[in-house]
DNA sequence: TGCTGGATACCGACTGGTTGGTATGGTGTC
DNA sequence: GACACCATACCAACCAGTCGGTATCCAGCA
């Protein structure tokens, strides 16, 4: 809000490293320092911008938000006409996202609300704001495509969406203690089975 | 293996402890300091017992394996006869768990290696084993559910119990982040509707 | 029965390095 | 010359881990 005349380039760095390094040790072990040291900048410059390590931890999330909201929303599975085809064309796309290292593909707002959910509700509050956010954006979809298939049910879009949120962490979470993307995969292949009988429910 | 001749009354005290606290402030925020606080134990108790805050932390992971492993085994969700019913009612099972607050009915292990997968790698694999180990015991029914209804199926049944574990876990970060259950027990219903799906597919 | 010696369990003051945070000063720009 | 931006030096609190010491038990032996 307050007008991006000038090029915060410190801050900037100092985001960005924050979304590797904490990804990587956790919020908890990662230092100011090392986050200074990652971003070529000083402490001054990060105390400049950020009045607590606190305080960078809810910016974190936000920058986390937009980075990839922005991500999200240009990716190609909007370009579907059916609402469940971008549906499962979005499950596609996350599993097409799990390349690289571990915590190259892993979600920091899972990452960091588990560390501060009790001791830390500032950011506890934006880690669900991102969580909710984003599952929000598939809550149309999920609602049109239940519309079309004349779907009246049990549960509601905001569940499922938040569900298909939920599939994600914890696949995130099984490939950080197996070290490695496959069960990930294998686990939102049983999702994408899920979505399908749901909607696709009697055989033929 | 050496003998539980005396009572080492402070080593379990410690590993209580361990339980509680990692899972409400996490591990690299737990201090050794209060962890012997909380068991009621001075510094030298844990350092004899322990060689290190992450030699702490495996043997955690293996208690909480052990603890709840004897919990479930316990648990009244074995009595059914058929093996569906018996996977149905352990999710069920786990459903109910839900109690009390948040810190009180997350996982240990999720917690865990979130913070440690990339730097404390006998942590991760104590985790790994700990999770694997758990899933096990679901493998066996589920394989009798599939050949009592003639699945031959894209899946497996290690695949499928290890995707029941990440919908667990991934229940729980919601919970942490919308601080309750709720949401936790939606995901989870959602879950026992995909193996309805999976193993009664016909409608009638 | 009493003595000895070693092993295990535990205590708590101490240490050296690290941590989040501050104080102060410099530099460019309007 | 005010202000945002950043650099450097510094600090008090805190951290994991150490170390010398004590308490208790038990085996062996006279």
């Amino acid at each position: 809000m307050p007008s991006p005349t000038a090029k915060p380039n410190a801050k900037l760095k100092i985001l960005d490293a924050a979304l590797s390094v904490i990804r990587a040790k956790g919020y908890s072990a990662t230092t100011v320092d090392e986050l200074c040291a990652t971003a070529g900048v000083t402490k001054g410059a990060f105390f400049h911008h950020f009045k607590s390590k606190d305080e960078l931890g809810v910016a974190a999330a936000e920058h986390w938000s937009e980075t990839t909201g922005a991500k999200f929303a240009a990716a190609p599975y909007h370009d579907h006409a059916d609402p469940l085809d971008r549906l499962l064309a979005y499950v596609a796309f996350r599993k097409a996202l799990l390349q690289g290292g571990v915590p190259e593909f892993t979600c920091l707002i899972g990452t960091l609300v588990q560390e501060t959910y009790e001791t830390v509700p500032t950011i506890r509050e934006a880690c669900d704001r991102s969580i909710s956010g984003h599952a929000e954006t598939l809550e149309a979809d999920i609602e049109a495509a239940m519309r079309g298939r004349g779907l009246s049910s049990e549960w509601t879009a905001k569940s499922l969406a938040l569900h298909i949120q939920a599939v994600l962490q914890g696949a995130f979470i099984l490939a950080k203690a197996k070290g490695g993307a496959e069960i990930a995969a294998d686990s939102i292949d049983h999702l994408t089975r899920y979505l399908e009988q749901l909607f696709r429910p009697a055989k033929s």
